[in-house]
RNA sequence: CCAGACGGCCGGAUGGCCGCCUUUCGAGGCGUAAGCCUCGGGGGGAGGAAAGUCCGGGCUCCACGGAAACACGGUGCCGGGUAACGCCCGGCGGGGGCGACCCCAGGGACAGUGCCACAGAAAGCAAACCGCCGGAUAAGACCCCGGCAAGGGUGAAAGGGUGCGGUAAGAGCGCACCGCGUUCCCGGCGACGGGGACGGCACGGCAAACCCCACCGGGAGCAAGACCAAGUAGGGGCGGCGGGUCCUUCGAGGGCCAGGCGUGUUUUCGCGCCGCCGUCCGGGUAGGUCGCGCGAGGCGUCCGGUAACGGGCGUCCCAGAUGAAUGGCUGUCGGCCGCCUAAAUGCGGUCACAGAACCCGGCUUACAGGCCGUCUGGCUCA
């Protein structure tokens, strides 16, 4: 996911969860027809300089990467990067991630070929 | 071997699994085409500071009669380098260090104006607080008259300094050296240095106070700027240009024709739309493509130059993202620190500063650890 806009209508659709290592929101994007998931990342200058908050985008995205075929389709996704999101192990992380989609009631077992979008 | 000075460089290594951006080739699919998608192979993919955004340029747009003047800002010893610079190199001057070497300032104070706090008697024109000397007096007297500026004290700074002579005490009053000023000669492209003669001190400091002089500078920045798509209300102001005719309140306000554009296969014909350009205001847009990487380019080598740097030849093509790729996880090795220890081994911890965003040249700041070279002082051995 690429456009502020829809990171903003993400932000106000209020459903989210919060872990240790990341923060994540979800929003049905009403298209059903549409199958996939979209996922987008935000990492703030609270995390720390330039080289801080590029790795804590990219952990999060080798934990989206695994997880994706997860997620229920036809959502997006904002995964937020915060302090822990450096330190915490890697399988923490990734168990942030599926505690974080049982909470919001959108995991799913494996649902074979989900499209992932980014 | 110890201590130190300067210059240059590196800034983890190597595998495994899974990925990302870009480019190129091949195959397949879609498409009239441009091209797009999928799979596979190959190439490339963060830094010495990518940082701070402090200077200098390229590039783009705007403004402009070549330009000059004024204002404002910057720079300021000399010579060289460079596209340019406030940068770099080599020198000059002052200071520090035994030394290698390091640090500092740098046009003008007889163009003018101004300031010099506190302290001190006195802060710019000379003056005399404590004093010193002589006279007078009975007196080596605190008063009076006269001479002096060496000593003391204040200060960032007190009208040359040191020494000798001289004197009642003193004083460039005289002399020597140093400083200063004027002048001449010599060396150097020059900053400047060396030497001689004369003067007898007259000419204090601050220009990061105003100022004067010389030189440099138009403004804004890649969200520059260009194009496409979407969309708003084909809105309004100003300026310039615009074929005929009619109406007219004489205003390009309106009608018709001509003309232009689009469209129906083409002509006739029909339908629809329309003044054109510039600029400003208002309103709308943050989607895409280009700009965008062959360059004051990297590497090697030779030549010129003390050096900065320049030139010749050969060779290479070497990031291009845009909610923003250059990675995620992990194995082995390595560096550093600590612990048991004499050591090895082992165990534990840790691995700097930091992420391209149009591009170059500099400056500044941050940085774990390490490597190389040159030089200085000291100790020891031969």
């Amino acid at each position: 996911m690429k456009r502020r806009a829809d990171f903003l209508r993400l932000a106000a659709g209020r459903r989210k969860f919060v872990a240790p290592g990341l923060i994540l929101q979800a929003l049905d994007f009403k298209a059903p027809e549409n199958a996939g998931v979209r996922i987008g990342f935000t990492v703030s200058r609270k995390v720390g300089i330039a080289v801080a908050r590029n790795r804590a985008r990219r952990r999060l995205k080798a934990v989206a990467g695994l997880m994706a075929s997860h997620a229920a389709p036809g959502y997006d996704y904002v995964l937020i990067g915060r302090g822990g999101t450096l330190t915490r192990p890697f399988a923490d992380l990734r168990e942030d991630l599926v505690t974080a989609l049982r909470r919001l009631g959108l995991y799913r077992e494996e649902c074979g070929d989900a499209g992932m979008g980014r």
